[in-house]
DNA sequence: ACAAAAGTGTTGGAACTACACCCATGT
DNA sequence: ACATGGGTGTAGTTCCAACACTTTTGT
């Protein structure tokens, strides 16, 4: 029995499975794409999102905590499971299966590392250059979802540096819509959330009068997460 | 360059790909599950979800669908993608990732094929046996989606015959959420998405006074599909 | 003084919740 | 006649969108 099992096991295909992860980052002005240059002559000019394989022993979510270290230095980050994608030829050169990843950065935390060790480079979401094999249909399928996650959550504070401007997140949320959304009506929302603690210090600098820094409670922000369904009763949640 | 390349890509692990689709269904009463009993003895007592591999040539959804269809006969469904379990130990046997799929059926259009010609059975989401593996991790997940599209898609309707009354519609809900809603706040909620047409029929049988069927307007339903953020203004969408 | 960005309040309409009674029919 | 489930309306509240002027300060 257990050996007919095993035929079973052993007669099927195996397949290579890799990990791309999406890097989101916002300078305060634009959406970004962390991207590497595909270290493979063959493919020049185009580039590749955080990529790399699964080995023995590994989950997958620690096999793109690792890729991402590996490439860039990032450590530390959420990382988030997108979506899997496999068709038989998405890779030319052999038969790969890639689970996608996305993750959110304050591109400021990092800018250092990655420019002056790395050869990964940030890009406009506007302009992506070539992107390798489906890599694409993942950035495709990872803005969908960070706009989703950004209705429902308040997932745009991780894009940011610990203190930031109402003004600031507002660019951001526009950033991840491409929309302009009405000021008054933003931080009323946003600071109806609760979430936000208003500081004493200004940020100065970028406009004359200087706006108020704010910082995310993060007590009530943990609370926050992963809760709240349009369609069921206030309060059936707490 | 190129042979450096492929030896690259040569050293690396390769993993069997497997596929498990979760089949919501609803009797009118409950929500269920549709199980199959592991074909192999070891594992007496368990059962496991719609379970298969991948095979050379073939996407990752084709061959969750043609699984689900050798074990059950279950054919042109909508399989949605859920999650990826790739824990290295999840499969004692041997190292396999699996892609996990979800799907909603009306339990009476495909419960001869099922009963008749297959050794799957349907399961209440509240009395479930013993499953194989990370099934039950799988399991979970594809109910925390299913209830979090359930409120932002009228999904549901999925799940019932083409005619349904109102009342048969709140049961499902409330199996979904495990909830009980106003009947008037229901209706009024439900009729406003304008996606149900009322017919003359009723439905005879199940109460005295019988009550109305409708049917859903699909191409309202289609249209209706993947959008609406809560956070963006209403009208930008359109 | 003026330009540039920050900050703030009101109003009308829509949507949501909570709640209770009458209706149609099979037994 | 009565029991069972089906169907409907209202009032108070909250939430949301639309909209314009004043404040601060660097030049």
């Amino acid at each position: 029995m257990i050996n007919r099992m095993l035929e079973q096991y052993r007669a099927q295909t195996k397949c290579l499975v890799a990990l791309d992860s999406i890097i989101f980052g916002f300078d305060g002005d634009e959406l970004k794409l962390l991207l590497v240059k595909r270290g493979v002559e063959v493919y020049d000019g185009t580039w590749s999102l955080m990529g790399g394989w699964l080995q023995d022993n590994e989950a997958p979510e620690h096999a793109a905590s690792r890729i991402l270290f590996e490439l860039t230095g990032i450590q530390d980050v959420y990382l988030e499971q997108l979506y899997v994608f496999g068709k038989p030829d998405r890779d030319p050169i052999e038969r790969t299966v890639s689970v996608s990843y996305f993750a959110l950065i304050n591109v400021a935390d990092y800018d250092d590392v990655i420019s002056h060790t790395y050869e990964a480079q940030w890009f406009s979401i506007h302009e992506l250059p070539t992107l390798l094999f489906d890599h694409a249909d993942m950035v495709k399928k990872a803005i969908e979802r960070l706009r989703y996650k950004a209705t429902q959550h308040p997932i745009g504070f991780e894009l940011l540096p610990d203190k930031f401007t109402i003004p600031q997140l507002q660019k951001l949320y526009e950033a991840i819509f491409d929309f302009k959304f009405d000021k008054r009506n933003f931080s009323r929302k946003i600071l109806s959330t609760g979430l936000l603690i208003k500081l004493e210090e200004k940020q100065k600098g970028f406009s004359k009068k200087g706006a108020y820094l704010y910082r995310v409670d993060n007590e009530k922000y943990v609370k926050f997460f992963d809760s709240f369904l349009n369609f069921i009763p206030n309060g059936f949640l707490d």
